[in-house]
DNA sequence: ATAACTGTTATAGTATTATTATAACACTTA
DNA sequence: TAAGTGTTATAATAATACTATAACAGTTAT
């Protein structure tokens, strides 16, 4: 678990946490089931209050990414338990994709340029778990 | 140029109204060298104080979204006049790029299912054009 | 020229949010 | 029982967001 603050950062640094944490989950470094620091020790080695950390994890706690149960260190949710459902997320998904498309055109890239560009990183991917 | 405020989001004003015009700008409806509310003008409407908007319109002006001339109102910029060049916003996309696709992932789309889902909204785009 | 607009800069004060500090509580595990 | 969990509560401090005024420098139209 290797998580930074970094000053320069103007969000606040439960964001930062929550982010990072977060990203680690959607990266599969953290894959259901796994235990976080406790808040006390991750907010010791970064120097900052056990309440920062807190806030952070329950943030990702709100969001169905972590599990809690007391007397026992947070806990990477199992991606079936998210009781919101793959509907709201996929409209989520979709709104990101549409900014992410206007986006790019404002770039300047044709839809096949998009198009290549997704095929690429889709390679490299498929690539990487070889 | 509808923009509001929601006292309910957490997020500051002035990055709501940052966000809310960048939107605007990259779907099309504010185009480049079109003209935006003085800062007074938009502060008074939204009743709040002129520093704020023009924190809003700062934001978009580092992003060189907007262009700003003393005297004038701010305008739209016109998008072959970023000096950060297409080099950095590239690597920005792609990184969303990235997120995205891990998200999507994650969801349990498989690599033709978000191909699919890709070439649904250019469609889309293609057909409001016409 | 002048009047009425622009954004800019400066200074200050208030309000809100983020962070810390302590402490006690309830629960789990060894 | 002891040492570790997260939980809740209260309070104080720090940092950020927002407001309030005012003056300045440039533009535009009268």
């Amino acid at each position: 678990m290797l998580i930074t603050i970094n000053d320069q950062d103007p969000r606040p640094v439960y964001i930062q946490i929550a982010g990072q944490v977060k990203e680690q989950i959607q990266r599969g470094e953290l894959k259901a089931g796994d235990e976080l620091p406790s808040v006390r020790e991750l907010a010791g080695s970064l120097g900052i209050n056990m309440h920062t950390v807190r806030h952070a994890y329950s943030i990702l706690r709100d969001q169905n990414l972590l599990v809690f149960r007391l007397g026992q260190q947070a806990k990477v949710a199992s991606l079936r338990s998210q009781p919101a459902g793959t509907k709201e997320i996929a409209t989520a998904l979709n709104r990101q994709l549409d900014e992410l498309l206007t986006e790019a055109f404002l770039l300047g890239l044709s839809a096949d340029d998009f198009r290549n560009l997704i095929n690429e990183k889709i390679n490299q991917r498929k690539e990487q778990k070889k």
